[in-house]
DNA sequence: CTGAAAGCGCTAACAG
DNA sequence: CTGTTAGCGCTTTCAG
């Protein structure tokens, strides 16, 4: 029934090792003999079994490494969470993961770890970090020895890793948009508000929004970039909010949903507002749950890293590669009702 | 590192082979034997080597039966996809999975199923059918033999089954009523529609639905039940829309969506009322893109599907029961936004 | 009731 | 460059 490489063997009148070295690409093979088993295999449709050859790596099973930042930050604890689940059902499966957490605000923390885990001779990297030139040039160098790198969470663009496992950015921003239009019917006045317009990631979210909101009645008033900081958002929103007297909404994309709050309830807005967010932080939830804020978009961590991680499995288990080069999870919209812990 | 079954054999002075019956369960072992090994099992903390399991396993695979309803229906083909989609992950792990399709109004049809299914031997059965005696009998039947059944997408109350995967029906209507809430703020009126309440699960959505408005200024108007039946809904839902001029919404907790569509059309009010609903069969795609329906709200058909089978492995297999008697599948809420397919 | 041995399909180390 | 051999950890005969 099943094909083995015995089979293989005995049809093209070579021996098992032969075969075992052709099939996975390890040297020492007459070019016609590595044909001609090629051939065979196609032919014959083999597929590798798992199960043999995940027990016969059992004494060095194959390395992966990953580098993310800390755990200690809650969502990537979550993130981890997903990529150990998906260890823990390989595990008697012949592989073992390497961790190295590093600050993300650091690029060449990053990159020295990716340099390290070649070093160390891992199979496959998993790499959650800023889209930075030190990065990319140390991924770029593993690809080149034919290490291949699975970008999640935060993709490092135009670099030679394999595909990106993350949320759809510019969807989440299309998502935002449809509930706001169902939360503000007909003529609607909100403000966006993003940490930065100058990155691509930053960007996508915005666009979504307006792309879906062009074919309204809706209008976004004002785009306000605060990078991330406290006072800048606080003070920023605190403005608009003054100017724009007659707002109906804000969509936070990025930055710092805090000081908006905060802005927001200063000004007595509090509730008056229609608002969205994107992600589910512990101050998120407070706010969801007091009707502050209306509805959160959330990415799914624990997909997130359990889909890397089962992609770099079977990439270098099965040879297969990912579907497509942006590999998208669900994103969520939640709502307090979807939190309650019902008996 | 690992401990194997040969050396737990060492340990207790006897062969692989009388370890390897104890740890299965298997019968023929001297008492006194049995509980040592036991002890020493449990002392040197053993895992067996899944891997090796699978291989040994490999000429007589262990079978699991499925009884569901036909994949023709759309949304259990996709519940099937995602068995598939782990027994594809799980192929070369020593499994086969064997899948009868009845038609799910007739329970005899369902039981018979099921007692094939013991009859041809298979290790663990999935069933998806309605909570009937019949079927609850086949079931605990199985229970009986030690062949442990997964009920999924729908429960079988009071049976004998290890546990019941699928969704968590109250939280759903809790969902519904959050939605309206965020979209018809303070007083409102709304109807809801069920197929009956006499089941209990039919009775779960409408409960957590209620449950949600009671602390609000929103207020249910009629509970209509139509018993799934599109001339009956569709005359009820007329007549309420009739009686209740000052209606702002409805939620269609089960129960045939098109009849209420249509009758919500008819009286001209196609738009004006906010809809939540359940499901997403291609005529709701339709409504909600239409703008005719506002949300609706989504099991996951594939990982009900999915969960169903990995939960029955590993009770197998490692002999993990799951965590609790009811793993609910995440439930989403779909927008339209939702479902573009983006470039 | 228990032990010994063969084998699942693949890899790796060592000979040739 | 290629063949041979000895496992990986577990199950399953077949003897005893």
């Amino acid at each position: 029934m099943t094909v083995t490489i015995r089979q293989i063997a005995e049809k093209a009148g070579v021996s098992r090792g032969t075969v075992d070295r052709v099939l996975n690409g390890r040297p020492g093979v007459k070019p016609q003999i590595r044909e001609r088993i090629m051939a065979i295999a196609h032919e014959l449709n083999y597929v590798p079994n798992m199960a043999a050859k995940a027990l016969a790596l059992n004494k060095n099973p194959v390395k992966f490494g990953v580098v993310m930042p800390p755990k200690e930050i809650a969502f990537f604890g979550e993130v981890r969470s997903g990529i150990t689940a998906a260890a823990e059902e390989l595990k008697d499966f012949g592989i073992a993961v390497e961790y190295r957490y590093v600050d993300n605000r650091r690029p060449e923390e990053g990159a020295a770890a990716i340099g390290q885990l070649i070093g160390e001779g891992v199979s496959g990297i998993l790499v959650s970090l800023m889209d930075d030139e030190l990065i990319r040039a140390r991924i770029n160098d593993a690809a080149a020895q034919g290490i291949p790198v699975v970008t999640f969470n935060s993709d490092v663009g135009e670099s030679k890793r394999v595909c990106f496992v993350g949320q759809d950015l510019y969807r989440s921003g299309q998502i935002a948009a449809g509930l706001m239009r169902r939360m503000l019917r007909g003529k609607a006045r909100v403000l966006v508000l993003a940490s930065s317009m100058s990155f691509q990631a930053h960007r996508s979210r915005v666009n979504g929004f307006r792309d879906v909101l062009s074919g309204t009645e809706m209008e976004i008033v004002q785009l306000i970039q605060s990078y991330d900081r406290y006072a800048d958002t606080h003070s920023q929103v605190s403005d608009a909010l003054a100017r724009h007297t007659d707002l109906d909404g804000i969509y936070m994309a990025t930055g710092d949903v805090a000081g908006c709050l905060d802005a927001v309830m200063r000004a007595g807005l509090g509730g008056k507002l229609r608002m969205v967010c994107n992600d589910l932080l512990p101050e998120v939830e407070q706010w969801l749950r007091q009707g502050l804020i209306d509805f959160t978009i959330m990415q799914n961590p624990l997909r997130q890293g359990y889909t890397s991680l089962r992609i770099m499995y079977d990439l270098i288990f099965s040879g297969k590669r990912p579907e497509s080069e942006y590999l998208y999870t669900e994103t969520s919209i939640i709502i307090p009702e979807c939190l309650e812990r019902n008996p």
